[in-house]
DNA sequence: TACCGCTTGTGAACGCGTGCACAAAGTCAG
DNA sequence: CTGACTTTGTGCACGCGTTCACAAGCGGTA
């Protein structure tokens, strides 16, 4: 039973030929080679992609102040993480620092924009206009950096054909044809759980290949669609556990507490 | 690193089987042993208490159409693990199931709740009404699982005093006292970004621990406080990298890949 | 009571991500 | 041109989390 996985599911048909040392070995670091990149990218782990993102946004800060180069280390502190793991993130998509130097912010963004694929535009459709859907439709960061919401939909009839944002609301049997005539390329869920999988299904059938989920629900998909899952409750019960520990930790040692490791 | 941490050798000198662990000594399978679940709590993965949360929300279903008893397999599948991680994740917090038969979906559910802290109610504090603010304000989400919304917070003069979701707006200088007074013990910042730093401040100063964080921001902290965030920017680009990762592995197996809509 | 099948709980191996520490490589001053 | 200083890029080791595979344990059955 393949339930969903966001995991290593097989990419593609077949990628026999690569072995690879899941390093990488850098064989060219020539600029403006192309299909390299393109394989890099496929290297780049997971947790990666998502601090890359958080580096883009701090590098724009940046350049919006008129910063010209950076060096790791004060990249780094700015997005909260060591230096080190930013080096290496940054080593994933190549080498376009100087040694002694820096890197030149303009060329990470722009280094960083390829490989998250941000040079094109991606269309989102959210689905489900209810307090959350209302709130990303909009939105004034999604669209931030090339995320135009392209179409909207919910059941209730009532707000069918109704602007949100400045998009009419389309009933979500609409799904497909809309989404397809769009080309949307992301599909955000924002329903109610008891929708969700159905509303899921009718946006693979459209095409969509990326889902972001907001519904309490597991969803069910394909192996070649992507699905990130932003769950509210989940996040407040680990914070409730973070409350929990903490209360006990105090009560245990009296508030002693040592970095990490505590005394039993 | 001076601390080097015995890491098998503690207890070591008459143990044949060495139990190896630094993991769980497990020394005694007691139930009701309170001090050794709290002491459990310490050992449970991160990832793993998200997790549980996940499980958590499938029980409830499971108990609402009347189920007793889980397998490890059943409840797996409906949450989207697999079964030797979900035994693994409920191994962290006892031994609470039947060899033969499964969990009982009472006792499962009332020890997931214990470990995440649900037993005690958790005020939370909403700062920023503005689109997001407000569908968390009114989010019917919340408390679905003690997470009473007991303040709400923002800058805007207008706002302040009105009801939101049944509850009056405060200034967000008054964060400080009415969060003490409410013994808020989760903060959300939904402010933003050039705000979120500075409510953030306010919030720890008024003794919040745990803060969920919207504004795309890397907020700075003291040690004792934890901060989870969700950023809608970083889902998307995240997304953005799989649909570029993917219409690529596309283009190199010459187009094979296809739902319908494939680019090249 | 003894056997059999089923499911849990977990020891152990594996793989990935993180952090350290340093060589490579570039800049700048003299 | 040389030497000293700065910062990148990365090999390597460590630790955490995931996965596998199986012994232990329980219920049902003869």
């Amino acid at each position: 039973m393949a339930a969903q996985r966001g995991q290593r599911g097989g990419v593609g048909g077949d990628t026999p030929p690569a072995p690879t040392a899941a390093e990488i070995t850098t064989p060219i670091p020539r600029v403006a080679d192309v299909p390299a990149a393109r394989e890099r990218a496929r290297a780049v782990p997971e947790a990666a992609v998502a601090r890359l993102a958080v580096y883009l946004r701090v590098l724009s800060a940046m350049q919006e102040q008129g910063a010209v180069t950076v060096s790791s280390e004060e990249l780094s502190a700015a997005a909260g993480v060591n230096s080190a793991k930013l080096r290496k993130d940054l080593s994933y998509i190549g080498s376009y620092g100087t040694r002694g130097v820096g890197y030149e912010v303009t060329v990470l963004i722009e280094e960083i924009e390829r490989i998250l694929g941000l040079t094109r535009k991606h269309s989102v459709a959210v689905v489900g206009i209810g307090n959350l859907g209302h709130a990303l439709a909009n939105y004034g960061g999604f669209p931030g950096r090339g995320f135009p919401v392209s179409a909207l939909f919910d059941v209730d009839p009532d707000l069918v054909g109704v602007p949100v944002g400045g998009i009419a609301v389309h009933h979500i049997d609409d799904i497909p044809r809309v989404c397809s005539e769009r080309e949307v390329s992301i599909g955000v869920i924002a329903t109610p759980p008891p929708a969700a999988q159905t509303v899921c299904d009718r946006l693979v059938e459209a095409g969509v290949q990326c889902i972001l989920n907001f519904a309490p629900v597991v969803l069910q998909v394909p192996d070649h669609v992507e699905v990130r899952k932003v769950d509210l409750a989940v996040e407040l019960q680990v914070l409730s556990f973070h409350v929990a520990r903490r209360a006990d930790d105090a009560a245990a040692t009296g508030g002693r507490q040592v970095n990490g490791m505590v005394v039993s």
